[in-house]
DNA sequence: CTGAAAGCGCTTACAG
DNA sequence: CTGAAAGCGCTTACAG
C-alpha cells in the first residue's frame, strides 16, 4: 500500500477504459448498468474497476447530465433537539432516495443565513429546506436563493412568501393543550415562553387565546412571560411567572424546551410540575416522554416531518411548475403526568 | 418575475460574457477578483452578474481545478446530543473555511455505514470525519473510503487503523470521576452503562478500574450493568443496578445520556441522585448542567472537538503526506450536585 | 454490441 | 489588459 494518498492521481473512467482496451463510453455504460454491453466485456470492466479502486465522480456526471444528487438543509441550530430530530428524518429520506445532504446553520442570524444560503446554492443542490431565521425578509431570501433552486420553508412562514411550506398546526395544537387544562379544572392558565417575533409563537398563542375565550376564561396579561426558547432561558424566567398574584395554576408552554426549563425552575424551588403547576409543551422531542414527571405535550413527530420535507422538496425538484404546496400537519396531544392531575378544589 | 423556476435555463459565465461582449475568461477573472481586469470592464461585468442573477457553479470549477469545497461528516445518530453538538462545531469551522458540510448517519450499522461512505465519497469531499459504528473493520473501511480521501476517525478507534484520530482521554476522565467519588467517601462504586464492544467504553472502564485499584477498593462484578447508551435504555436497567446486595453507593456512568437515564430511573423510584446514589457522567452535554440535580460529569466540550476535527481534516487535506496525527484531548471534571454530597457515615 | 465526438460550466497557461 | 484554446471526468446521441 503506497504511503502517499491524495498524491496518487485519482483513477478515472479513462484509466479503466485503457486497461480494458475499450472506450470510455463502454465503461460508462457498464457503470450505469446498461443491458447493451456484452456480458464478457462487462465482467472484464467490473473486475478492473475493483482492481484499480475506481471511484465514480458524481460531480462530473451531474455537470454533464445537468442533474443534482444533493439537497441542502439549513436550520437555526443542530443542538436544538427538535431540529436534530428533523435533520435525522431528512437524512433518512434522502439516503433512501440516493441523495446526499448538505447542511448549514444560521444561529438565528439573518446575515449568516444569507451567507450560508449563497454558499450552499453554489453547490447546486436539487432543492433547499430552510427553517428561516427570525426576521427573514422575503426579498433577501429570494436574492440569496435565486429563482433556480426550489425552496421549501419549514416551520416558520415568511411574510409574502410564495414558496412551498411545511408546518405544524400551531393554532390547533395550543388549543388542544389549553382545552385539556381547562377540562382538568384550571382557570388561571398562563402562556409561557417564546418571542412575539416568531410566527409559530404568535400562532400558538392565538390557539391558546381562542381556547381561553371559548371557555369564557380571562387572560391575565401578566401571565404572558416571554423568553428565548431554550431550557436555560426558560428556567431563568420561572420566578417572573410565579411572582404574579394571583399565580397561574397551569402553563401552556411555547415548546418542550421551554416546558422542560419551567419544570427545572419549579424543581429548583422544591415545586413539582403536575402537582404544584400543570405544564404542557409542544413538539414531543424524545426528552419529553423521558422527563420526570413525563411531559404532556403536542406531538409533532419532528423526524417524520423531516422525511416529509425531504419528499416534498424532491417532488418539487421533479416538477418545478406544479402549484405551490402548503402543508400544515395536524397534531395530537400526548397526555402525560405533567398535567394529568386535576386541579385540587381546595387550592386558592 | 417568471412563473416557472428551474424551467428557465441556469445562467452561466458564457451568458454574462456575451451580454458584456467580453470573453468567458475575462468574466472568470472578475469572479476570482484578479487585479488584471480593467476597472471599467470589472464594473460592467459585475453589474451584469447581478442583473442576470448569475450563480457560480462551484462543482464545475472544482472539476476543472481538481479541488474540493466540501467535507463529509458521518455520525451514528444526530439525535444524540453529543453528536449534535459535535456536528454544530464542525459546521462552524467549515463555514469559516468556506467549506460546505455533507452529512450522513449510520444508525450504528456497519452495513449502512459502508453504503453511506460510498455515496459520500463519490461527491469528492476534501476529507471525511467519521465516528465509526461499533464493530467497524479496518479493511471494510479502507474499501469504502479508498486511498484518495483523507479520513479522520473521531471518538472511537478501529483496530489496526493508521488514519488520523481525534479522541478524548477516556481513561483519565473515568479515573478523575472515580477518584472524586472515592474522595467523597464512597467505597462501593459501580460502572454503569455502555457496551464492552465499544473502545471508548472499554477505556473508561479501564480508568475506573485503575482508580479503584489505586484506592485499594474491590470491584464487584455484579455492579457492572451494560446497556445501550441512551437515556431510555439506561433508565430501564436501573432496577438491575439497585438489586445488587450490597448495593453501590455511587455510579460512574459511561456517558451523560446513561447518567441522565439513571437519574430518571432513580426519580421514578422516589430516589434522588446526589442523595441516595452519587452519579457522574461523561461528555458534559448541555443538558448535564441543566438537570436537577445538576450532573457531575467529565467535560469533553463536543462543540470545540467538532471545530478541532474540522481543522484537522482540512490540514490533512492540504498536506496528504504529513505524518499521521493522533490527538487525545485532555478532560476536566465538572463537579455538580449529583455527586457533591459526601457519603453519610450512617448509611449501610 | 462498441467507438468517436461533442459538450456540461468552469479555469488557466499562452499569445497578442 | 483581453481572447482563443485546451481540458477537468463524465454522458449520450449517432454511426458503424
Amino acid at each position: 500500500m503506497s504511503s502517499s494518498r491524495s498524491a496518487t492521481r485519482r483513477v478515472t473512467l479513462a484509466d479503466i477504459a485503457t486497461a480494458c482496451a475499450v472506450s470510455r463510453a463502454t465503461v460508462s455504460l457498464v457503470l450505469s448498468g446498461s443491458p447493451v454491453v456484452g456480458a464478457a466485456t462487462r465482467t472484464r470492466v467490473e473486475a478492473e474497476i475493483r482492481r484499480q479502486g475506481y471511484v465514480y465522480n458524481r460531480a462530473a456526471a451531474n455537470l454533464r447530465r445537468n442533474t443534482s444528487s444533493s439537497v441542502a438543509l439549513v436550520v437555526n441550530d443542530l443542538s436544538n433537539p427538535f431540529f436534530a430530530e428533523f435533520a435525522a428524518g431528512v437524512d433518512e429520506a434522502l439516503a433512501d432516495a440516493g441523495c446526499v445532504m448538505l447542511l448549514g446553520s444560521t444561529g438565528e442570524s439573518v446575515a449568516r443565513q444569507s451567507a450560508v444560503l449563497a454558499s450552499l446554492i453554489e453547490h447546486g443542490p436539487a432543492g433547499l429546506i430552510l427553517s428561516p431565521a427570525e426576521g427573514t425578509a422575503r426579498d433577501d431570501l429570494r436574492q440569496a436563493v435565486g429563482l433556480h433552486t426550489p425552496l421549501l420553508l419549514f416551520n416558520r412562514q415568511v411574510d409574502g412568501a410564495d414558496w412551498d411550506f411545511l408546518g405544524t398546526d400551531n393554532v390547533a395544537g395550543a388549543r388542544l393543550a389549553t382545552e385539556h387544562l381547562v377540562a382538568r379544572g384550571h382557570r388561571r392558565i398562563a402562556f409561557f415562553g417564546g418571542h412575539a417575533g416568531s410566527s409559530s409563537c404568535r400562532q400558538r398563542r392565538d390557539g391558546y387565546t381562542r381556547a381561553m375565550a371559548a371557555a369564557g376564561l380571562a387572560v391575565e396579561p401578566r401571565w404572558r412571560v416571554e423568553c428565548t426558547p431554550t431550557r436555560l432561558q426558560a428556567a431563568a424566567q420561572v420566578g417572573a411567572l410565579l411572582a404574579v398574584d394571583p399565580a397561574p395554576t397551569a402553563a401552556v408552554c411555547y415548546n418542550d424546551a421551554v416546558a422542560l426549563g419551567l419544570m427545572l425552575g419549579l424543581a429548583s424551588r422544591g415545586l413539582r410540575a403536575g402537582h404544584d403547576l400543570a405544564v404542557t409543551g409542544f413538539d414531543d422531542i424524545p426528552e419529553a416522554a423521558a422527563s420526570v414527571p413525563a411531559l404532556t405535550t403536542v406531538a409533532t413527530d419532528p423526524r417524520a416531518r423531516g422525511r416529509q420535507a425531504a419528499a416534498m422538496v424532491l417532488a418539487r425538484s421533479a416538477a418545478p411548475d406544479a402549484p405551490v404546496s402548503r402543508v400544515v400537519h395536524p397534531v395530537q396531544l400526548a397526555v402525560r403526568d405533567s398535567s394529568a392531575a386535576p386541579l385540587l378544589a381546595t387550592r386558592p
